[in-house]
DNA sequence: CCGAAAATGACCCAAACAGGCTATTGTCCG
DNA sequence: CGGACAATAGCCTGTTTGGGTCATTTTCGG
C-alpha cells in the first residue's frame, strides 16, 4: 500500500512518517510540506494524507485537482478542526476520508486501510455532522406548515420539475382549473406565493 | 450506558444480548423481537441497536416514530444488507448509526460507545455511500452548460429565494428590464422556460 | 349516516411573466 | 484599435399566473 503525505508542520510530519514507516504493509512514496512541492515530484502513491491549512494552495482547492490528475488516488484529510464548512467542502470536493489530527495515530492506521479497502473514513464526530445535513432538514420541517395531502404532493412535484399548469392537468387527466386551485391550496400551506417560492421550498425542506 | 435491542433473529439477538452483558460499562435495558413489542414496555435506553428487517413495523418506519417518542434516544440501525436506498432513508429518519451485521462484534460495541459520546457510528462502506451523495452531483454538473456571469449569478439566487423581477430590480439598483433581460440570458444557459425549471435546477445542480 | 375534508370544476381580473427585437455603454483582450 | 462580451435599458405582445369567490362530488372517520 503506497502513502504519501503533504503536511506542512515538520514534527507531525514526521510523526506520521514514523507512524507509517513501523509497518511493513505500508510503504511511504513521498512526504512534502506543500502541495507544490508534491505535484513537483508526484509520487504513485495510492492514498494521500492531505492537510487543509498549508501554506500556498490549501488542501481544499488542492483536491480536486489532485484528484483529477490522479484518478484513482485516495485522499484522506487531515486537519485539527472539524468546522462544519471544510467537512463539507472537502467531502464535495471528493475526500474520501476526514480525520482529526488529534486522533491516535492506530486511528490513522485504520482510516489508511479503510479507504484503501474501498471505504470512506470519518471519524464518529465528522460522521454526525455529516449526518445532520440529511436529517436536519426533514425533522424541521414537517413540524411548522400544515401537511400537504397526496394531491397536492403531486402537483408539488410536478411543479418542481418546472411543469405548467396545461402539462400537469393533461398529465394528472383533471382541469387546468382544478390544478389552480390545487397550486392556491399548496401556497397556503407552505405560505409562499410564486411557484418559484413553492419550488425553492419544496427542494430546500425535501418536501418533494 | 442503557442499552435496549429490537431484532427478531432470535439467535442473532442472543448474541447481542452476550456481547453486550460482557461489558459492566452496558446494561442491557430491554431486548425485544418487534417494535410493537418494544412500545408496550418502553424502557428509558439511551442507545436502542434496531433491525430493519423486522416483522409487522419495519425498522425505518419505528425510526421516526421512536425518536419522536423518546427524544435523545440514540439508535443504530443494524442490517444485513448496505442497500443504498435504505442507509439513506435510515439517515434521513435521523438514525445515529449504520452497521452490518456482520461486522466483528467489537464494532458493535465501539459503534454503541460512538454514539454515546455524540458521534455517529457508520462503517466505512457505508461513510462512502454516504458521500457518494455529496460529490456526485458536484463533479456532473459544471460540465455540460455554459457558465453563468456573476452577475446572473446573483439574479439567479435572488430567483430562487423566489424574488420576483420587480424586488429583485429594486434590491440591486437597476431596471427591472435589465433584470428582464438577465433571466432570458439564465435561461438560455439554464435551457429551461421558467422560473420554476431555474429554481429547480439551480438547486439540484448546487449552482446557488 | 352524517359531517368534515379532499378533489373536482368554473368564472373573473389584475399582475407577472416569457420571448421577440433593438440599442448604448463599458471593459478587457488580442 | 477593434471585436467580443457583459451590463445596462427600452418596447411590444401574447400567455401564464395568483388571488378572489362559488359549487359539486367523493371519500373517509366517528
Amino acid at each position: 500500500m503506497k502513502i504519501s503525505i503533504i503536511e506542512d508542520h515538520t514534527e507531525f510530519r514526521h510523526s506520521l512518517e514514523f507512524i507509517i514507516g513501523s509497518f511493513s504493509d505500508f510503504q511511504l512514496m513521498s512526504s512534502v510540506g506543500s502541495v507544490e512541492a508534491y505535484l513537483q515530484q508526484p509520487a504513485d502513491a495510492e492514498v494521500l494524507l492531505l492537510d487543509i491549512n498549508l501554506p500556498g494552495m490549501s488542501g481544499l482547492d488542492a483536491l480536486p485537482l489532485l484528484k483529477k490528475r490522479f484518478p484513482g488516488l485516495k485522499v484522506i484529510m487531515l486537519t485539527i478542526l472539524d468546522d462544519d464548512q471544510h467537512i463539507m467542502t472537502a467531502i464535495c470536493r471528493g475526500a474520501d476520508g476526514y480525520i482529526l489530527k488529534k486522533s491516535q495515530p492506530q486511528k490513522i492506521l485504520d482510516a489508511v486501510q479503510q479507504v484503501y479497502e474501498g471505504g470512506a473514513a470519518l471519524t464518529p464526530l465528522v460522521a454526525r455532522q455529516v449526518l445532520a445535513f440529511f436529517h436536519k432538514p426533514v425533522t424541521h420541517s414537517p413540524s411548522q406548515q400544515e401537511a400537504l395531502t397526496a394531491r397536492e404532493l403531486e402537483i408539488l412535484a410536478l411543479i418542481t420539475n418546472g411543469v405548467n399548469t396545461e402539462k400537469i392537468a393533461a398529465n394528472l387527466f383533471i382541469s387546468p382549473q382544478t390544478v389552480r386551485n390545487h397550486i392556491k391550496n399548496i401556497y397556503a400551506k407552505l405560505q409562499v406565493h410564486s411557484r418559484a417560492q413553492a419550488v425553492s421550498k419544496a427542494l430546500r425542506e425535501n418536501i418533494v
